[in-house]
DNA sequence: CCCGCGCGGTCTATTTAGTAGACCGGCTCT
DNA sequence: AGAGCCGGTCTACTAAATAGACCGCGCGGG
């Protein structure tokens, strides 16, 4: 996804395809599994580095800053000591949940037919 | 994505994760633009490259292979001189394109919004 | 008092994934 | 004859993701 379409000067958040555009930001994974996390309540750093288990720090932190950037995501500290930083979906974020949730049915639905079909294959080479 | 570990309150560590399995195939950008791209009909190896553009040759052999070993694509070879060769949605394929619509739905509903907050946390810098 | 842990991150080095571009033989079109 | 399409593979390079160290601060236990 280097070059969809070159932007032009000026046009640097407006990308033309909004499929792509889309795709940038949930079709990684990261972005993705932290949202789901995230559907289940406000959470804080190093809570959700242990719910979703696997990811590092550093993506952790670049995820949930370009999602808080695109407005998927609000970030609060807290002036406390010491420090607490929560994540929660904004409104639009929130929407984002519906069509997710679709992929997943389907994810949960279709994943044996996807496992058999895998075996399969493996099987004819 | 190496451990397929924890995912959310509720997590099964029986199977591997479906909402994992699915993303590893097709949270991949690619293998949705390629889904997506075969929704409007049967198309050839370098009609696929023509329409979406911008993937290598590469890119798209290996996500047109893994896709029919997971079942969602058909391949079809014409024994004909010069050799044909087509792809098309399997029946599997097709269903997934349901919840696909879903999120391109989104994409187009919401990118303005997206495209907004991008500015507005830009400005913020 | 000192040790180690948790907090929310950043920084660096290494591994891995994706890219562009050459190449293949056989064919058609000009 | 030369160029170009067909469906790919192979190689060399570059971009991205990973693991792990590190940071200052506070807190609880020994």
């Amino acid at each position: 996804m280097r070059k969809p379409h070159a932007l032009e000067p000026g046009d640097e958040f407006e990308q033309p395809c909004p499929i792509r555009d889309v795709l940038d930001r949930i079709g990684d994974q990261w972005s993705f599994l932290v949202l789901n996390t995230l559907a289940s309540g406000t959470q804080r750093f190093n809570e959700l580095m242990r719910n979703i288990g696997d990811i590092s720090k550093q993506m952790l932190s670049r995820t949930l800053k370009r999602l808080e950037e695109d407005g998927l995501v609000r970030r609060t500290i807290y002036p406390e000591v010491p420090p607490r930083v929560e994540y929660q979906l904004t409104p639009l974020g929130r929407s984002f949940l519906i069509p997710m949730k679709g992929l997943i049915a389907w994810a949960d639905e279709h994943h044996q037919a996807v496992c058999d079909a895998r075996k399969r294959s493996r099987r004819l080479k």
